[in-house]
DNA sequence: GCTTCCAGTGGGAGCGCTCCCAAGATCAGG
DNA sequence: CCTGATCTTGGGAGCGCTCCCACTGGAAGC
């Protein structure tokens, strides 16, 4: 039970100082310390000092809603990742967006707002983020075909960043990795290693990269004459990798390669492989997406088509600054890079 | 280039419907809006409705900003994550805290803040948050020993929780897991199949689980008779724990049992072990802790110790918003359950 | 019939900050 | 010494909302 309120003070209920106090105290007007403390000019050097005593005496700290009120900016930036159940989150995948856009954001003093729009329940409050602009700019990611959010961000009169580009839209602002590149090169690789009879484990071909990760694979395929095999989707989840690859093994026993759209559909494909008794690289090769973390644990260790996620989420925030600076940025394509280890 | 500020707007400039103009729309008086709005009490039907079809008609939303400065309360609540580097927040663990938080948090109606307190000026940043009361209530996790946070976190006049408990410091509120029951049922396990020189691959011994960890190992060992090894450190991360089991090896020979303080560094002791030529569980068994998809997809799958980690984001956040309505919760700590597999 | 009560209402004073603007101070040039 | 330009200064009007309070009128109680 709550004894009084917060919580139990044990001193005066001791109120903030505001910034007329601080005026006050430096014998000055609410303008010129509220100058001195944005540093603006048109501040003598005593007064802009007297104020600084005053707010190290005081211990004041400016109220940044106020402070938000008052510019109309609220000093926050929100991250919005879509997808049907808060699961995708699990992802590694996006830690690493946010670490960069953490660190991006930092720079440029604004807080990150995380929003899972998963629930119905969610998908409601990122749309009253947007029309009440309860944050500066919106960073989206892993939309969906046909998603909601897509209309949202149409509507919203607000600095919106896309992360990959979804299917059925094309954002203004954007910055992708270049996943079609990227599974070219995967699967050229595996048939510069002699595989003629390669398989997909496709993601979910609702989503941009899904899509553009079974083109890069069908474009090289194509054009190194060989046939490319109808796509088994998986939803870029492990378990998933693995019940695809048991179903290629059913269809197309004679397969000597795999080109997995992530690394953990890859290491389920290489979990059943194992099951199934067949060697990797030996009988089957197996080239997987992402380069996280299970790419180098897994056994054996995953070749894979690395991809710069953390400068992925820097340069989201990066676009979004510049956006809320009123500029207008370019869309960027990040490079990837195939990492051969021996899985391939 | 900006051609213009936001961004060519096509229309009229359209500023966002204040309160005023609904309730000058409907006919009333501002404060009778404000309660329709907050469906507060003493206000007629008729008028109500009227409220609400102004607010239909002008496609009204509510300023958060605005009511935030008037109620002091910012409608947002902090997950802070300590470390010294942006990395370790690429463990997937923070990624399902972070699902159980949020959904507590949208349930509540709060809003998710994300502070990775990694940089002296990720850290500063948290300070300023606590001081101004930027939200209305954190969630610290991973702090270390003598961790900055810790001394700030017991300043602010703000609701905290703390997810885990740092070594040093008795928070008043927190939720943890049970993580000294859990490895020392890890422990047990191992002893319970015939291992007798078991060592440990522990965390940093300056975070609360990572001595925690170690202590319920070597609880197990004493009670049952057994000499613990002396612990050898890792840092939770794959290769630390590869390292860390290359050490322990060319210590102690004979092992035939690890512990893992955790998943990541199960796996890499288990592709060290495969290196060295050593059969798990035949010559050595491995049992890890957190259950992450990394245990299963390890070669062999680790037996490893559960933990609710998204109960934990998630009670966490409850726990936090009880303390923000003023009541006084008390702390949880979280069961484990040691799910076996194939390396032990 | 007269208090008493209370649902319903609107006025107005904040919340703590920014920023426009008018007015005073300072200083140079003529 | 005066004019005008430039730097400083503080007053005050917001930003859009909540909430206290004083006021009304009709229902209820005696």
């Amino acid at each position: 039970m709550g004894e009084g309120s917060w919580f139990m003070a044990e001193g005066a209920p001791r109120r903030q100082p505001t910034l007329d106090e601080v005026a006050e105290r430096a014998g000055v007007s609410r303008s010129v310390a509220s100058r001195a403390l944005n540093n603006a000019p048109h501040v003598s050097r005593a007064k802009r000092e007297a104020v600084e005593r005053a707010v190290r005496q005081l211990g004041y700290v400016p109220n940044p809603t106020a402070r938000a009120l008052a510019t109309r900016q609220t000093g926050a930036a929100a991250l919005v990742v879509s997808g049907e159940d808060p699961s995708i989150f699990a992802d590694p995948f996006f830690a690493q967006v946010i670490v960069g856009a953490s660190t991006a954001l930092e720079e440029a003093d604004l807080h990150l707002m995380l929003c899972l729009a998963a629930s119905d329940r969610g998908r409601k409050r990122v749309e009253e983020l947007f029309r009440s602009k309860g944050a500066d700019g919106v960073m989206l990611m892993a939309l969906r075909e046909d998603d909601p959010l897509a209309g949202m961000a149409e509507e919203a009169e607000m600095p919106v960043v896309f992360g990959g580009r979804p299917v059925g839209s094309a954002p203004r602002w954007y910055v992708d990795v270049d996943n079609v590149g990227g599974a070219r090169e995967a699967t050229e690789y595996l048939v510069a290693r002699g595989r003629t009879r390669v398989a997909a484990i496709c993601g979910r071909l609702d989503t941009g990269a899904g899509r553009a990760r079974y083109r890069g694979y069908r474009d090289a395929l194509l054009a190194a004459g060989l046939d490319p095999l109808p796509p088994q989707e998986g939803d870029f989840t492990e378990p998933s990798g693995a019940a695809a690859m048991a179903a290629l093994l059913a269809n197309h026993p004679d397969l000597d390669g795999v080109f997995a759209a992530n690394d953990n559909m890859g290491a389920g494909a290489l979990r059943t492989l194992r099951a199934a008794g067949r060697a990797v690289p030996a009988d089957v090769a197996v080239v997987g997406f992402d380069d996280l973390t299970v790419a180098q644990v897994a056994d054996p260790p995953l070749t894979t088509v690395h991809q710069p996620i953390t400068a992925l989420g820097r340069e989201m925030a990066r676009m979004l600054v510049t956006l809320i600076n009123g500029h207008d940025p370019t869309p960027l394509i990040l490079p990837t890079r195939l990492v051969t280890r021996s899985s391939a």
